[in-house]
RNA sequence: GGCGACGUAGCCAAGUGGUUAAGGCAGAGGUCUGCAAAACCUCUAUCGGCGGUUCGAUUCCGCCCGUCGCCUCCA
């Protein structure tokens, strides 16, 4: 498949270092607070790429990490007067449920920051013996004026960022843009020792770490949002080839737009989020990675319950393909609709024009069914493809266990009503329809008799 | 200020140097239905503005206008 790579601005094949190995490390979470929609339209994103790697016939090794120690858990943790730990704790299982709940495959490795001290403070020792750090005040500082191609991911350049003339003068930094890798410890924090005294790891040395040890160099996808590429990554880089002196860290460096809620980037900071658990209170998970997917990966997108509503119906479209019955009749060829869908997907995973795809083959269902022919093949084709791009086609689960405990009842008064219609009671019949609708029961009259189903779009 | 991205129908959103510019939602008409629902069929865009390159540009180049992101923690 061809890929966009963020490193070299172009739209490269993608062929990954060793046979068909694929090491793919995506940049996880802080938790400090609880994983929001735009962590869930990024974390879909990686399980698409992964899951099309997967199908194509690579062996994805996936490792994501957890940011878990900074200033902002220290800081949330005092407020909410609980240790570290405990809040981490919290909005790790925060992140694992929502995550799940938005069918998006785990990675099999989530290396922790905190766990990883030891063999951070053995990279930072390394950067210091090669000259590429200094310790400076407790704390110890990445030298950029040593790195070269410094700001090459994020095409910029040291002089163009001093231009910005927001960056803080720092006592102890040799150059203004230099970053801390290593921050002495103030009093109260929690810190660990190490040769330069007690403290702890700064923002982008864990991932240097632990991505070249769970997987090591060079990293086939290394991953993120786009917020992340200045200066998270341009670190990274730069840090983990001092390290190694070998290049490139990663060979691909793949970045999705960011997702805003109104005019503005949803961020934590902002304040300006909406939470998974919200969203998927109020719509399926298969229909927010319908909207999710359905602008390319690259692009930023806007999120809102208009779109939710809209991705709602689109499921619900692919879901009634799916739940049509099987005739017996002539079988068709749908192959054209596989080759579609797997070209859109093998040009940087254009998942709009594959979703087009998954609609145009549920149109060619309904239409094929309604001449008498077999379309058990393609519905188990919508069905594959589909779960590509990891959609499950199960309606919303919330009030599942109302809708069991009412059955009995609803389907005593669809019975009645059959029996009204039979007795040509229409005006009877239509009532005991429009009451089940008020509740949010909707009926449908088929040829094989009367159907309902919960109301799949939130009201 | 520096760097980058984007501006396509009522809304969301693909795409291409040249026969009919995907798909979804919404809307209109029709078929089916006791009526609906679902479904099917049909209809709804000269691609931000101005120049340039070209036989020909929505697609390439320049400028302008507008929007957004990064440059500070952030998926």
């Amino acid at each position: 498949m061809r890929l966009y790579n963020t490193l070299t601005g172009q739209t490269d094949q993608f062929v990954p270092s060793s046979g068909n190995q694929v090491k793919m490390y995506v940049c996880g979470v802080t938790p400090y607070s609880a994983a929001h929609v735009g962590h869930a339209l990024s974390y879909v994103v990686f399980d698409v790429l992964r899951r099309y790697l997967e199908h194509l016939g690579y062996q994805v090794h996936h490792v994501q990490n957890f940011t878990d120690v900074d200033d902002k858990i220290i800081q949330r943790a005092k407020l909410a007067g609980v240790s570290e730990n405990e809040l981490v704790a919290r909005y790790i299982d925060d992140f694992y449920r929502g995550m799940d709940a938005m069918n998006i495959q785990r990675a099999h490795d989530y290396p922790r920051a905190t766990q990883e001290v030891p063999g951070i403070i053995q990279t930072i020792q390394t950067l210091v013996e090669k000259e590429f750090a200094y310790p400076a005040g407790g704390d110890v500082y990445f030298r950029v004026t040593k790195s070269q191609g410094y700001g090459h991911l994020s095409h910029r350049t040291l002089d163009g960022m001093m231009a910005g003339a927001r960056v803080q003068v720092d006592e102890n930094k040799e150059h203004p843009m230099d970053f801390v890798l290593w921050k002495g410890a103030k009093p109260g924090e929690p810190s660990w020792d190490s040769p330069w005294g007690p403290g702890r790891p700064g923002w982008h040395i864990e991932c240097t770490t632990m991505s070249l040890n769970r997987l090591g160099d060079p990293l086939d996808i290394h991953g993120g949002g786009q917020d992340l590429v200045f200066p998270h990554h341009e670190n990274e880089i730069a840090q983990s080839q001092a390290c190694t002196g070998r290049r490139p860290f990663a060979r691909y460096w793949v970045h999705n737009g960011l997702l805003q809620l109104g005019e503005e980037k949803m961020s934590k900071s902002l304040g300006n989020l909406v939470t998974v658990e919200e969203a998927l209170a109020r719509n399926s998970a298969d229909a927010l990675r319908l909207y999710f997917l359905s602008s390319h990966y690259r692009g930023p997108l806007r999120y809102g319950d208009e779109g939710c509503a809209a991705a709602e119906r689109g499921a619900d479209r692919l879901r009634n393909a799916l739940g049509l019955s099987d005739a017996v009749g002539a079988a068709w060829d749908c192959s054209p609709f596989q080759q579609q869908f797997f070209a859109a997907m093998d040009e940087d995973l254009n998942t709009p024009r594959a979703i087009a795809t998954l609609f145009d083959l549920a149109r060619a269902i309904n239409h094929h069914h309604d001449d008498g022919l077999a379309i058990g093949e393609a519905q188990a084709l919508l069905r594959r493809l589909g779960s590509l791009l990891g959609l499950t086609f199960q309606s919303r689960e919330t009030g599942e266990q109302d809708h069991l405990a009412a059955k009995p009842f609803i389907d005593l008064l669809v019975a009645t009503r059959e029996d009204l219609r039979k007795a040509k009671q229409f005006a009877l019949a239509d009532h005991v329809r429009d009451g089940l609708a008020s509740h949010g029961v909707v009926l449908e009259d088929t040829p094989q008799g009367t159907r309902w189903q919960r109301q799949t779009s939130a009201s």
